[in-house]
DNA sequence: GTGGTCTAGACCACA
DNA sequence: GTGGTCTAGACCACA
């Protein structure tokens, strides 16, 4: 898989690797068991620092994504729910609200923005695991 | 119009000024021409630091929603589009990116994002008049 | 509440830090909507980088025993469940394979380890919140 | 004695093969004078890098469970006490207190706690003979 | 002032 | 080689 790192954007690149890394797990481009770059190595490509690819990676361990193991490398783990109900719904408002300032201030409306979502969506046919 | 801010939020206090404005002047309860209080009064309406109100003015008249007349305080602009329809889109799909992926993640589907999504949008009723 | 780091530890800094101020919470010394010491002064106290500092108080946020504000500082959250039962477990028994481990190697046997862990909890006198 | 290795265990391999030969001593699998079997055959019967047995059983010569005889191999010592009784208990204390404040924060009470190690002890069979 | 991010560079544990 | 931790120092967003 390629991971891009746009480094003018508002998010910080070690969210933008994580984010994508994520996307592709999710999108079923990487599976259970699949090595992932070196940090040493994802950072060189990339042309950033080790610690921020490394903090990336340390987040998705966090949330259960993926799996280190020193001197091995890291790798995408078995999913497993991680967080409560309500953790997960305070998390997924955290990120909407985001969306929903975000499209206000671009000017889309209510139907747009549900309507923009809906068509990403459906480009990932993503199903319930 | 009343503006209110939660410091406890996860948004910061200008965010949650400026989206505020945004959403009155979207709904139609701002209409062009309509004066805002100045700077000092809503902070201290609002206890919090000038800058911060100062702030949110500024991104408000740089995104083309307010004009200030010296000496006289600010007014809601007649709407005028700052970003080309392609830039707008861009800028909307990155923030939904991030939500796709990280409702994805915890575990939620696509019918499950998108009607936290819509409810989230009703709260707000964020609709053209 | 007084922090301490103990350098030749084989705890990493960072972990030290939080394990502390978990137990400051869980004992009651620290309260909902405590402040707590800013990353640069604890630091400064503690004769560390504040970034390591910061990668404790992250965690903490993380976790949900803290809560910070950009500006503001940071603040012990009200008290919520993150982690759903199975990943609680998972913590805990990695935690407890480390005590056992440590006991195995010091020649503690079942007993005195039992009996070492309730004298500790027992000196707490935690009750289920 | 039979050694097994879970690689994507959160211990680590040295560790692993440590803890499981000292539980064989403390059982009494493993006598005084019984003899190992060599680094290099039980990196090859566990599939693992040589250096890491050879850690293992560095930490064990050093914590007086094994000797080394130059040329014939490695066998269990006689019992000897490394550290003194006070040094033990401050040891096993550090590592209670980090699983003290994981468990609390996490919502196990004092009786949770004690009987997930309990059973986890149990599982092990770690007793003096 | 506050916390958050990132870099450059070092050192450690582990395999 | 692998990931994890820490320091020193810079810069940013926010209040």
């Amino acid at each position: 898989m390629q991971i891009r790192v746009i480094p003018g954007s508002n998010a910080a690149i070690y969210r933008q690797i994580a984010d994508q890394i994520r996307r592709a797990v999710v999108s079923g481009q990487l599976a259970v068991g699949d090595p992932l770059p070196s940090v040493r190595q994802l950072a060189k490509e990339l042309v950033v620092n080790p610690n921020t690819v490394a903090k990336a990676y340390a987040e998705l361990v966090r949330d259960g994504v993926l799996e280190t193991q020193a001197g091995r490398g890291a790798f995408i783990a078995k999913r497993r729910d991680v967080f409560t109900k309500t953790e997960r719904l305070r998390r997924l408002d955290a990120a909407l609200d985001t969306v929903i300032s975000e499209a206000l201030t671009l000017g889309f409306d209510r139907d747009e923005t549900l309507e923009r979502l809906r068509l990403k969506l459906d480009r990932l046919d993503v199903a319930k695991p």
